[in-house]
DNA sequence: AATCGCGTTTGTCTAGGACAAACTGAAAGT
DNA sequence: ACTTTCAGTTTGTCCTAGACAAACGCGATT
């Protein structure tokens, strides 16, 4: 074990704590030149700590739109300055989630918690999900682009506001015959407070919904679509889920579940889509 | 699309819909002549359907503690034949469970709700994790290695099950200052049902917890388990995680975080583990 | 009933090249 | 002013065959 942090990771654990793949790793130490890591007696790559961390700096900002050609090759001060740069009105808005914002910080799940039972008892299901769920888990995104929290702390926030959902959502007896719409994500996108969100309103309306979760492999998601008779198939991307990855996927879906099935997609990775496949349109949280 | 479904599924997807390696699968059919893929025009592997289904059967095989040499070899027929041998005692459990089954069979999530809440009612929540909830998991999981069930149905018995626990054991509030125990599932076991048990079960007995959710980076369990000062970190292994990972993963942990925290294993994969780490301990269900 | 040793099995890693899909940005069209 | 078309560039994924250590199965020994 003391090998390790003196020699650095191998290319498998920095492929798993960074999502960057094998063959990509390799192919930027070949193109741009970094990383560069070291070899151990085998002659195999071993990453050092410091290179780790700033290839997840590099992931988190081609998570916001940035490629790699232009960002890979610059230093960690610059990299760094790069995520700092706020979105215009971001300020204002984090001002407004300051007291939601501050559990977070302090880890204080309880404190969020509660938070969320006195906000919906205040203004509804429905208008919480709209006006405080769903930019609290922009700005923690954006919180976590830049450094600020770890990825366990927006964890913990998912999970929290997801039990605080599934208590008032889970109610499932109240909802009855076939389900109409099928929720759920697709391999590789494992944020699941998008599809949690999907699931309040639609409950708040009465409508019958049946979320299978995230990473469900595509020909499940053809296998339930038909076997559940649902007519509709919800999917939710962030805006972490790699690019050209969208469109392919739900090609190759809309190719292989009945037509007569409507498909919908939403979430942040889902507005970055130009023009959408035939067959499959673009639903806002509010449009629901 | 068409092409696609004329030529079969590329390496990418097979490694997606199987969870075996690319250069596993590469290796299997230099190996083992299987499987045997065509070509496309540009060279590359596409693996037909009925491969990928044989190589599914094979991964559920493997799950079991089959070893690859053995079996990749061998047809679809003695394939399915091994997948439905069953456990002795299996008959005579299944049919304690069978109005359960049947809510699963059925799709039925709104009936396995109203069981969950019944039987609650009438055993309590401990009872009901130990007797009902932890046969049930194991049982779902078996028929479903034996072909009985798709995924997307043991997703749905899993989901229902999640929220039924999280409503039970939502209001966070009841918990205070910092947690004991932190929970967790390691890169590549995304099952959570042995989590939500775990914290059910320490919930009922008044003891602070904090699930961390599956999936978790090493480095993030790291940095979790010494900024929010636990002093147990409880991780869940189903008897489908990889055999070698499971020591190797919990070596490096153990190395990584203070020695004062305890690190305890669970689940069916924690069975599988002949010596244990040291550092590392093993728990069942019922000693919590 | 554990522990040790030994031969076998098995997954992961290496290399540099190749290519299509996705992107960028400018020019041409409405 | 706004969209569409086109060419040029960037980028991820896949290919080959060989190598090796870690994990495993099994028999011998304590």
């Amino acid at each position: 074990m003391t090998d390790m942090e003196n020699l650095g990771w191998p290319i498998a654990a920095v492929e798993r704590d960074t999502g960057i793949g094998r063959d990509t790793l390799r192919v930027w130490e070949r193109r741009y030149g970094f990383p560069k890591p070291e070899r151990n007696a085998k002659g195999e790559r071993t990453y050092p700590e410091s290179q780790v961390k700033r290839l997840q700096l590099v992931r988190r900002l081609m998570d916001r739109g940035w490629r790699p050609g232009r960002i890979v090759g610059l230093d960690e001060k610059s990299l760094t300055r790069l995520a700092n740069e706020r979105v215009p009105g971001a300020k204002e808005e984090a001002t407004r989630f300051l007291p939601l914002l501050q559990t977070v910080h302090k880890r204080d799940v309880a404190a969020l918690y509660a938070l969320l039972v006195h906000t919906r008892d205040e203004m509804g299901l429905r208008r919480l999900v709209l006006e405080v769920v769903a930019p609290a888990a922009r700005i923690v995104g954006e919180r976590w682009a830049a450094g600020e929290l770890e990825i366990f702390e927006e964890h913990l926030f998912t999970r929290t506001v997801t039990k605080f959902l599934d208590t008032g959502i889970g109610r499932v007896d109240r909802v009855e015959g076939r389900p109409a719409a099928l929720l759920a994500t697709l391999p590789g996108e494992p944020h699941s407070l998008g599809l949690m969100m999907v699931e309040a309103l639609l409950y708040d309306k009465g409508q019958p919904t049946l979320n299978l979760g995230t990473e469900v492999p595509l020909d499940q998601l053809v296998q339930a679509s038909t076997m559940l008779g649902a007519d509709t198939l919800a999917l939710s991307f962030s805006s972490a889920y790699p690019y050209g990855q969208i469109r392919k996927n739900l090609v190759e879906l809309r190719a292989r579940i009945p037509g007569h099935i409507r498909v919908w997609i939403g979430g942040g990775g889902a507005q970055r889509l130009k023009r959408l496949p035939p067959g499959v349109s673009r639903k806002t949280l509010e449009e629901l």
